[in-house]
RNA sequence: GCGAUCGUAGCUCAGUUGGUUAGAGCGCCGGUUUGUGGUACCGGAGGUCGGGGGUUCAAGACCCCUCGAUCGCCCCA
């Protein structure tokens, strides 16, 4: 017989598991639960949009020019003929929505989702082909007091996931169409003039996207992207004061920020404010959570001119910042020490978990080797085979590291839990079970 | 798309200047011991050394190709 080859994980995609030294599942989870948490303290509501769309939603939103629609996405022509597109990004998704499904009626509409998006990219540290980010978004509100609420919001949830310490806030603003149209002009004649100076890479992008000069992280191009001219000459007057309404919304709030003049966006649909939040603990992945103000996309999109900001942070960049969260071990661990138990095993361990009680079980393995596992798993672990022995009684032991054993004894209400009646009153002292009572309710138990 | 580093057991890794039947720890399965027990001892299963080709009397080791992983460039969360 042929050897059946596995196919491989597809590159860039990734396999998580709970309850492993690395805890990345747990990391993970907690980043979306703190999110969840957080997000409600500010009023979004939670989102759900496709996970594929036309592809003329992320063609039409981010530019045909821009990396991500050129080269990155996962397209795909479906039996009907439509061209479909995985997700390379939320935003889009959810203006698209907001068009179709009348949502302008809810406006200004603070949105919040989280999940899967899909980019063709090299993977490297901090970076997949199906990755994962948090996203939040105010739809319909042109006021710099929305730019606030969302920075403050984000400020806050790296708070609460305790990764606050290493990450700063950098804010620029690329003001509005005409302050954007006249700062690109005299960038690109100041790049202009000192073409010869520029990388290859960088003359690239002086014909694509001159502003992304402006970060460049090749030394050759320090030079001149540093003397390049700031936005701030030629914002217009309203461009200026919007700008101002957000640091100092900022600074009320007190919220650290720190001004990067530096600080482009790759995708054209932005204006204004833009930020990011970096961290230099993720080696080339600096950024954590990034966004800005998107005046303009929604009428790219065919629907009335909406004022719009949001941001997106990866869950996975996240994960890898926080600290491991605690374990938190099963409530009862139960030990049948020989095969006749398995089966009362399994009845006691249904009880437990019917009124709550997180409960562990073994299926294998040898006497010695349960009590290991058992002992890891649960806060206390109890021997059921006395129950053959002496009728009406189990063993109950309490295991904490470094400790002795100690054991405890059940009252005789545990037969009559096994014998037949369900509902319980399970009384807990110091963290140990120790009586377990009848409240009444008659149902048989299968034995 | 480009560059660098790395592929030996389920996991973490040894394996000398090329030299017999490729090893350890952990994990898994079993036995003995213990018998309020997380132990100790013994044993077992598990490897086409990522794959293919080449050099050589001899390749896990050297050379070429290929696949994969990691990190970086580009770009981005």
């Amino acid at each position: 017989m042929a050897k059946i080859e596995t196919p491989r994980p597809v590159r860039g995609t990734q396999d998580m598991l709970g309850g492993t030294p690395e805890a990345f599942a747990e990391r993970f989870e907690h980043v979306v639960a703190t999110f969840d948490r957080v997000r409600r303290l500010y009023g979004f509501q939670r989102v759900e949009v496709p996970v594929f769309e036309s592809t003329a939603v992320f063609a039409r939103s981010l530019g045909e020019s821009t990396d991500v629609v050129s080269k990155e996405m996962y397209t795909f022509e479906d039996r009907g003929g439509d061209s479909i597109t995985l997700r390379p990004e939320f935003t889009a998704g959810i203006s698209r929505a907001y068009i179709t499904e009348g949502w302008q009626q809810y406006a200004p509409l603070k949105v919040a989702t989280h999940g899967p998006l899909f980019r063709y990219e090299r993977p490297q540290k901090g970076r997949f082909r199906q990755f994962h980010q948090l996203d939040a978004e105010i739809i319909g509100a042109a006021e710099p007091g929305a730019d606030v609420e969302l920075l403050v919001f984000a400020d806050q949830l790296l708070k609460e996931l305790g990764i606050n310490e290493g990450v700063t806030l950098t804010l620029n603003t690329l003001g509005d169409a005409a302050s954007r149209e006249a700062w690109r002009a005299a960038l690109i004649a100041h790049f202009e003039a000192h073409r010869g100076e520029l990388s290859e890479d960088s003359v690239e992008r002086l014909a694509k996207n001159p502003l992304r000069i402006l970060d460049s992280k090749d030394p050759r191009d320090r030079p001149v992207a540093d003397s390049a001219p700031d936005i701030d000459a030629y914002l217009t007057d309203e461009a200026r004061s919007f700008f101002e309404k957000v640091t100092s919304g900022l600074d009320a709030a007190g919220v650290a920020w720190e001004r990067n003049a530096r600080l482009v966006r790759g995708l054209d649909y932005y204006r204004h404010t833009a930020f990011e939040f970096v961290t230099d603990r993720l080696g080339a992945q600096g950024t954590v959570l990034g966004g800005g103000r998107y005046d303009g996309l929604i009428e790219n999109l065919g629907g009335k001119p909406t004022p719009a900001v949001g941001w997106a942070a990866g869950i996975e960049r996240l994960a890898m910042l926080v600290d491991t969260p605690e374990r938190v071990p099963l409530q009862i661990g139960i030990v049948p020490e020989n095969p006749d138990s398995e089966f009362l095993s399994q009845s006691l361990a249904y009880l437990f978990r019917q009124h709550g009680l997180s409960t562990f079980t073994t299926f294998s393995g040898k006497k010695d080797k349960r009590y290991t596992r058992s002992c890891a798993a649960a806060e206390l672990v109890v021997n059921i085979d006395a129950l053959h022995q002496k009728p009406g009684t189990f063993a109950s032991l309490r295991f904490k590291a470094g400790q002795h054993p100690r054991t405890f004894g059940l009252d005789k209400s545990v037969e009559n839990i096994l014998r037949g009646r369900f509902k319980v009153d399970l009384e807990y002292v110091d963290d140990v079970l120790l009586n377990i009572d009848l409240l009444g309710e008659e149902r048989r138990v299968p034995r």
